[in-house]
DNA sequence: CACAACTGTTGTATTTTGCAACTCAATAAC
DNA sequence: GTTATTGAGTTGCAAAATACAACAGTTGTG
């Protein structure tokens, strides 16, 4: 098969799989999907502005200003206003945002370990190189 | 890096650029993304059932029922009454909607080769024998 | 100071979505 | 054979997600 055949069976693999694992799984913490997403996103950052955020996950500003504003009325993360520049707000967890976020982790790490079992132990090693080739070309690209 | 945290950044790789991908080039033939993805199942699999399209996307039947009546109404699919037993539908792409279906192929075709550029060419064996192992292990695990 | 540029919010309309109740056809139960 | 049950798909309805446009407040530039 074409490597380019391969990428698009991946990533529709990966949306099949992802979207039923969200649907079952992420649900249940508490927080819808979208606030999930930014929660991992905020903590993958450590600290981000709100249009930072909303271009990451791909949504319109308002958009996002209004799942942050779910998020801090959850009290899982804070906007700290920027004192030598007011404009600026960081979006950053909070003590119960960690926890959150490490829920989500283990869900998600779990599932992805239940994957690999799957792929035979002496392939591992060549999967894991290929996956990094993989996702440094795809974070290279930013054509759109 | 460990495997799981190599797979959790594919995932959120792919979630990024395919977002960009869809808002920026997938809805210029006039579909939604929605719609784009249903016809890219129905080409797929050739005929299938509304439920089993559901599924596959992972939406509620009542959703994808709405989806379908807008394919039919612009002519991308025709619905085809099973003669021996009209509870069944069958779902398949119309000529306009192969058209569809092959514009979306080349924006996805054109995207990915773009990815491929950046894959060392001594690796892209390597780098495809993988894919292949994953997609396999994403497709064999139904766990949610 | 005036004006442009930038971050974030709010008003509003549209779209997407899911649940529940329904119809219609086929099949099972009796 | 009549009735009950199952199963596919539709529709009413309400809730959630989303984007666009207009806005407020802040900073930098001339």
């Amino acid at each position: 098969m074409e490597t380019v055949d391969l990428l698009r069976n991946l990533m529709r693999a990966f949306d099949k799989n992802i979207g039923a694992l969200e649907k079952t799984q992420l649900a249940c913490c508490g927080a819808t999907i979208g606030q999930c997403h930014a929660v991992m996103e905020i903590g993958l950052a450590g600290q981000i502005s709100l249009i930072d955020l909303a271009n990451v996950l791909n949504l319109d500003k308002s958009t996002m200003s209004r799942t942050v504003n779910a998020l801090v009325e959850n009290e899982w993360i804070e906007r700290i206003t920027d004192p030598e520049n007011r404009r600026y707000v960081k979006l950053m967890l909070s003590q119960k945002g960690q926890v959150l976020h490490e829920q989500i982790s283990s869900v998600l790490n779990a599932y992805f370990r239940n994957i690999m079992k799957d792929i035979p132990e002496n392939k591992r090693e060549q999967v894991a190189e290929s996956l990094e080739l993989l996702i440094n070309a795809l974070n290279k690209n930013n054509c759109c």
